[in-house]
DNA sequence: TAAATTTTAATGATATATCATAATGATTGC
DNA sequence: GCAATCATTATGATATATCATTAAAATTTA
């Protein structure tokens, strides 16, 4: 009976924090969207992803990742440049104003987590990320699931994010 | 440390259950998309809500939810009638090809739900369940906080939905 | 090398999210 | 009963999500 609304305590529960991290952030009077400062965050640590590349760490898909990159362009917050070796693709750069915005919102992020998680266990944590963990696995198309057994565990797989601070 | 990545995973797990939730709805072949039977399933079970009442129950605001009736209504699953005694207002009530898709995509949502649970603990759905509560009221605005603290029990207020199945 | 395939990015179409606001109808207070 | 306020819906603007497709460039294969 309450199993079957974890997956509205879950919509809720995403949808109110992602309100509260973006009213934070606006707060401080910074101009970015979460989505963007996570594509943002991506590019300034990695400088030679595709997009493709980037909406994987980041659960977007390509279209999306185009669209937020030539919003990040046209506020000037990163800057491309053809790359000689690949006519199809730029060479991302987080220009200075990309890097004030950063260290302005990694606070705000920081504070927005802890006090979303504030009064939760070690224990509640832990076994919510079990399960986020398995709903992820168990919602996966067959054929994906079976590359992400034989190739890589999701500990190494996440491993890039999981440096430094983390998503969303 | 890996405190810092649970809106991480909790942002993957959700997209993926969209993703595979959606996908099971279009390969039923039913045309419809998870937000769109959220509101219709709604509609279905109160016929008195103002737009504003549907949203507050399926965690989404009046303008979505005014543009989702809109197109309901544009694809024929649902009626509206003016109401004599408020001008502002319109009946809304599902029509047969609403219930027709009502009842086809329920078997889906719950095979959706049992297999994205599947391998999930009692334990450890109860704590998730707790968690995200959690989550939820310490991402809540103040002043919504104290509403939240000295009416209704959560328990109260999600009772109407959680009655029957239960939000995707 | 030439043709076929694959990779990459951009974009059209549609749906949803969010904020703000307009427009209109209902209610309240005086 | 009128004016102010409030409730309700609709909609504009912008951002994101998703799917499909196009176009161009790179790579592979014959």
């Amino acid at each position: 009976m309450l199993n079957e609304i974890l997956f509205y305590s879950l919509d809720r529960a995403i949808r109110q924090y992602r309100k509260f991290a973006q009213a934070n952030i606006d707060r401080a009077g910074i101009d970015i969207t979460v989505d963007q400062w996570l594509v943002l965050r991506v590019i300034d640590e990695h400088d030679d992803l595709t997009q493709a590349d980037i909406a994987e760490r980041v659960f977007k898909d390509q279209a999306s990742v185009a669209r937020i990159i030539a919003l990040l362009l046209k506020r000037g917050l990163i800057g491309a440049e053809p790359l000689p070796n690949d006519g199809r693709r730029t060479q991302l750069r987080v220009t200075v104003a990309g890097h004030d915005t950063l260290v302005a919102v990694q606070p705000v992020v920081l504070s927005n987590r802890a006090t979303a998680l504030e009064g939760l266990s070690e224990t509640t944590l832990d076994q919510m990320r079990q399960g986020l963990e398995r709903i992820y696995t168990n919602c996966l198309p067959p054929q994906a699931a079976l590359e992400n057994a034989t190739q890589l565990s999701p500990a190494e797989k996440l491993q890039p994010l999981a440096k430094g601070s983390s998503t969303q």
